[in-house]
DNA sequence: TGAATATATGAACAATTATTCAAATATTCA
DNA sequence: TGAATATTTGAATAATTGTTCATATATTCA
């Protein structure tokens, strides 16, 4: 009786190694940033339009083909590419043409694939 | 009037282009499981927990620790980076001990925090 | 200017999912 | 064996999110 702590908050650690490890973690503003990149890689109509810019540069209604899908869905998804800043786009007059905006995008894929074909 | 086509059916794309582009995509499937293997890296919880391997190997009470987290939702997110072969464990008596499977968690994540930080 | 086309956007709906809570297993040790 | 600890699991809840539909905006061209 007269304890302080109860039984919920009981719990054995090691707390050097928790200490030292805790340390080492980045901070919780890039595991949220990197959280919510990897997010964007999480969905296969994103993943499929990743995939095609890999190709070459496309327009909103080609890829809307490519994918099996509606412009209007695709516009939604190049939306949040394009806040990630995986995708850049240029217009000519009504068309707009949108490509990969960096390097990064291919790399990441990469070694998705290399973990999938590997097991 | 009796047109074989509405409004929303017709859409100009460039076939050449589409068809050339629809060829080299990878199938469905490894989209998918891309796709889904990234989606095991798009949530702040399992980010942090892989951050924690990245330094060593942690058992299930000293992870929820470290994350601030409880034993149960640790278990449950790792149960997910299990089934995505990103995490091994090893068990000694009642303790868990739980580290990266190999080594393209850390390729991945890597090239996830370059393009953050090239931003 | 007005019709046609390409893209974007907002709201609504359905589906997915992370956490919590309670309870079940598994293991050690007195 | 029975208490204590570590982890797992299943169900329920709350929050997030992808698609659809209707509509808005932008651009071209007759």
């Amino acid at each position: 009786m007269n304890e302080e702590l109860n039984n919920e908050d009981i719990q054995i650690v090691d707390e050097e190694k928790v200490s030292r490890v805790r340390e080492t973690l980045p901070n919780d503003e890039l595991i949220f940033d990197l959280a919510e990149l990897f997010k964007v890689f999480g969905d296969s109509t994103r993943m499929k339009i990743i995939c095609a810019l890999l190709e070459e540069e496309l327009c909103v209604g080609d890829i809307a083909c490519i994918t099996n899908s509606t412009a209007s869905a695709i516009s939604h998804q190049l939306r949040v590419l394009k806040q990630s800043k995986l995708v850049k786009y240029r217009k000519e007059g009504k068309i707009v043409y949108y490509s990969l905006d960096d390097d990064h995008v291919k790399q990441i894929f990469e070694k998705g694939r290399e973990h999938i074909e590997e097991i």
